[in-house]
RNA sequence: GGCCCCGUGGUGUAACGGUCAGCACGACAGGUUUUCAUCCUGUUAGCGCGGGUUCGACUCCCGCCGGGGCUACCA
C-alpha cells in the first residue's frame, strides 16, 4: 500500500478549512484506492502559530469527516536530530554554505544583477550565519506533478535560499524536504501554493541523495467572489459546515466534486463508490468556487436517503437530545422535508414545545369566519380512534367540502393552532404525533383566542 | 520586476482534432401537493480575446488579457 503525506498547517484559530479539507479527503480517497494509510503530518517546524489546542480541534473536525489517518513512522520531535545531521552533511560537502548576508544586502545584489537572476551568496567562516543551499546557475529542475505533467523551473530564477536560521533552527522546504524522505513518504498531495516551493524541496532532496516523491498540486478553492476562499464568505471551515447540520458523507461527497468529475456524470456517490472511482490523475487543474447551495442539496439527498435508525440518531445528536421514541416519530415525518440537520427542529419543534406566538402569522391565517371551522374540526376528532393519520384525514377533509372552504382555508387554522407556525410536516401526521389530547387543547386554545 | 500555474453557461464538471458543446446545482416558468420541502416538465445561459497549424480546433502552437501562487533567517 501507500502511504500518502497530507500538507497540513494547522491555522492559528483551530479551524479546519474547507481547501484543508479537500486536500485531506483527496488524499484519503487516493491512499484508500491504493490500499493504503493516510499518513498526517502538521508541517509546523516550530511549533509557535498554533497551540496545541488549535492542532487538537482540527484533529476533531478530521475525524468528524471520518477520514482516518496515521501518525506516521516519525513524530515531529524525532525529526529534529534528523534535521541537524542533514544539515551538517550539507556543510560538509559543500552543498550548502553559511552566508551572513541581511535581506537587505540580498536586495542590492538583485539590484545590481538583474531581478531574473536568484541571489548567489558567499561562503563565510562565521559561525552567526544562515545556512544557504547551494542553487546551480544552469539548467532546470522539473517537477513532475500527477495533474499537470511536467513542469520545468530555471534554476537560475531561483536564490541560494536559506536552509536554516543562524540559531540552527531549520525552515520550512528543508524540512519538509528531509520529513518525506525520512518518512518514506510515496506521495504528495497537497495545494498550489506549494507549487513553486517544490524545485527547492528537489534541490534539497537532491543534495542529500534521497528520491522524491510523487507531487500533485491542487488549485486552491475560491469564494463565490472569486478570491481566495476566506472567513467572509460564510461557512468556511468543516466546523461550521458541521454547525450548520450538514452530513459528513454529504460533505465528503460534494467536496470530492470541486475539481474532480466523473466520466459518467454521476453526481451523488457513497463513500465506498468515491474510493473506487477517485484517481488522483483525474484532479482538474482549474481551480473551483465552493458553492453551498449544491452542498445543500446533495446533503438534502442524503438526508432523504438515510435509514431512520441511523436518521434519528444523528439528528439526536445535532440537538444534543435522546433518541427516545417520541423523537424517532417526529423524526419520521420530517425526514423528507430537511435538507439539512438544522432545519430538522423548526419542523418538529411543536411536538416537544407549545405552540410558538407569531402574531404577524396569526392575522393572515385565522381570518374571520376560522372559529367555526376549528369548532368543527376538534368535533370531528373528538373520541377519534386509533388517531392515527388516516383515520384523522378521513374524519377532516369532508369538513372543507361541507363549509364549502378550500382545504388549505381549514388546514392553515389548524397547523397555526397546533404549531404556532405556517410550515409544518403534512397536518394529519402532524396530528397524530401530537395525540389526540393535545391537539384539541391547542386547537380550543386558539377557538377562544379568535372568539 | 522575475519565475510558475490557471481560464467551458451564475456555479461544479464532461467531451481519441470531427457531437446540434453533454450532465448536475442554481435561476426562471408551469404541473402535482393541505403549508413547506420533495417530485415531474420546460426555459435560460458557456468554450476569455487575437492570430496561426489543419479539410476540420474547446481540444495543438504563439501572442494578449484576466485570475492566482512563489519571489522571508513564515509555513
Amino acid at each position: 500500500g501507500k502511504d500518502l503525506r497530507v500538507r497540513f498547517a494547522p491555522s492559528p484559530t483551530g479551524a479546519l478549512h474547507i481547501g484543508g479539507a479537500r486536500t485531506a479527503l483527496y488524499n484519503w480517497l487516493e491512499a484508500r484506492h491504493e490500499g493504503g494509510t493516510l499518513v498526517l503530518r502538521i508541517e509546523d517546524t516550530d511549533l509557535e502559530r498554533s497551540t496545541p489546542e488549535n492542532v487538537e480541534q482540527i484533529l476533531d473536525a478530521l475525524n468528524w469527516l471520518e477520514l482516518d489517518w496515521d501518525e506516521g513512522p516519525l513524530s515531529q520531535r524525532e525529526m529534529a536530530p534528523i534535521h541537524s545531521e542533514a544539515l551538517a552533511r550539507l556543510l560538509e560537502s559543500g552543498a550548502a554554505y553559511r552566508d551572513s548576508s541581511t535581506g537587505k544586502h540580498v536586495k542590492t545584489w538583485k539590484d545590481k544583477h538583474g531581478s531574473g537572476r536568484g541571489y548567489r551568496g558567499s561562503p563565510t567562516k562565521e559561525p552567526g550565519a544562515a545556512i544557504r543551499l547551494r542553487v546551480p546557475d544552469d539548467g532546470e529542475t522539473i517537477v513532475e506533478d500527477l495533474i499537470r505533467g511536467p513542469i520545468a523551473f530555471p534554476n537560475a530564477s531561483y536564490d541560494d535560499f536559506v536552509i536554516a536560521r543562524a540559531d540552527g533552527s531549520v525552515l520550512y522546504n528543508f524540512a519538509v524536504a528531509v520529513d518525506d524522505a525520512e518518512m518514506k513518504i510515496t506521495t504528495v498531495i497537497r495545494g498550489d501554493d506549494h507549487l513553486s516551493n517544490t524545485p527547492k524541496q528537489l534541490m534539497v532532496l537532491k543534495a542529500l541523495g534521497y528520491g522524491a516523491p510523487r507531487y500533485a498540486h491542487l488549485s486552491l478553492l475560491h469564494g463565490p467572489d472569486g478570491k481566495k476562499l476566506s472567513k467572509r464568505h460564510g461557512a468556511a471551515s468543516v466546523q461550521e459546515l458541521r454547525d450548520a447540520g450538514y452530513l459528513p458523507a454529504a460533505i465528503r461527497n460534494y467536496i470530492s466534486l470541486l475539481g474532480w468529475g466523473t466520466d459518467d456524470d454521476t453526481t451523488l456517490m457513497s463513500t465506498p463508490e468515491l474510493v473506487k472511482r477517485f484517481r488522483i490523475e483525474d484532479v482538474g487543474t482549474a481551480s473551483a468556487v465552493f458553492d453551498e447551495k449544491k452542498l445543500r442539496w446533495i446533503n438534502g439527498r442524503f438526508m432523504r436517503e438515510m435509514p431512520i435508525d441511523a436518521y434519528v440518531d444523528t439528528v439526536a445528536r445535532h440537538l444534543h437530545r435522546d433518541p427516545d421514541q417520541r423523537l424517532r416519530d417526529a423524526c419520521t415525518v420530517a425526514q423528507e422535508k430537511a435538507q439539512t440537520l438544522e432545519e430538522v427542529w423548526p419542523l418538529i419543534r411543536f411536538v416537544f414545545e407549545p405552540p410558538i406566538d407569531d402574531p404577524k402569522v396569526w392575522a393572515k391565517v385565522m381570518k374571520d369566519g376560522t372559529g367555526p371551522l376549528l369548532e368543527a374540526a376538534v368535533a370531528a376528532i373528538s373520541g377519534l380512534e386509533p388517531f392515527t393519520p388516516d383515520p384523522i384525514e378521513a374524519a377532516i377533509a369532508p369538513l372543507a367540502e361541507s363549509f364549502n372552504v378550500k382545504a388549505g382555508r381549514l388546514y392553515q387554522p389548524i397547523r397555526v393552532a397546533i404549531t404556532g407556525t405556517t410550515v409544518s410536516p403534512g397536518i394529519f401526521e402532524s396530528l397524530a404525533l401530537l395525540g389526540r389530547d393535545e391537539s384539541i387543547r391547542r386547537i380550543n386554545a386558539a377557538i377562544t383566542r379568535l372568539s
